[in-house]
DNA sequence: GCTGAAACGTTCACAAT
DNA sequence: ATTGTGAACGTTTCAGC
């Protein structure tokens, strides 16, 4: 992971459909040496993958909620997990420091389906209760800290 | 945006690099066939772009945070967002209903360097306070919701 | 790491439906 | 309006250096 590495990777999350020869123009590096770096990084699991970055109201998920979740008892993480991954709605879920046990990013179409996503994920696991925030709107979406 | 994009869309954020002969065959299109479809789709907005998604711990990036903003008085959502974007390690910033006013995503390298993150949030603002709650695991990381 | 060459993908104009 | 075909061009992906 040298400092050619760090600028291919820079690149390709700018442009993840970006050639191997346009990769190479930009390090100075023929096309089948970038090759070998990126499968390397893959082969690594630096770089995990590719992806399409969709706008979700296209697709009709114009409503996105915060839930903040409160536990009864001990639960463990792998069993939020388990339920959580099954809920399609829930795009994101991390347990947390503080007073909640976990946060959950939940985006439904509208606040009705919300409603009924929350009660699918109290009703998944043991779970206290939940306070929920809905997005109003958002400021800053990367993936990763800013680079160049 | 029939359903004949949304699986093209769907292989897509599964492969953001697969070949439009790829994704022909599996939805029974020839490869330009597909290109024109991705090329609209892309045109209106409904694919962003491509990316590559990576590991932030690879990029020394090991601890992730949430920190919840109370603002003092009236702050437009366009000043709060002009002063974090320029915080490379302010991932993600979205306002939100509820007790806090906005939500802030960071990834510092450790505990010590989120601390000097925080500051720089609250200096850059007119913030009254902000409680920050560290990330323990990840459970569940999708952009969109789950389909197929 | 580079080069060369074959295989493969992209991207266009054009005809077909 | 959208698709498939064919051909030119660029890219990928080897092996050999």
């Amino acid at each position: 992971m040298d400092d050619l590495d760090r600028r291919i990777v820079a690149l390709l999350i700018r442009d993840g459909r970006a050639t191997y020869a346009e990769l190479g123009a930009e390090v100075n590096l023929s096309a089948p040496a970038v090759k070998r770096r990126v499968d390397r990084l893959l082969d690594e699991g630096v770089v995990r993958g590719f992806t399409a970055v969709v706008d979700p109201a296209a697709g009709g998920w114009r409503t996105e909620a915060f839930v903040e979740v409160y536990c009864s008892g001990a639960i463990s993480p792998e069993a939020l997990r388990h339920a959580w991954e099954g809920i399609a709605e829930v795009t994101n879920a991390w347990t947390i420091t503080g007073q909640p046990d976990a946060l959950i990013r939940v985006l439904a179409t509208d606040v009705r389906h919300l409603e009924e996503v929350l009660e699918r994920i109290r009703s998944a696991a043991s779970i206290d209760h939940t306070e929920t925030a809905i997005v109003l709107s958002t400021l800053v979406d990367r993936r990763v800290p800013a680079s160049g």
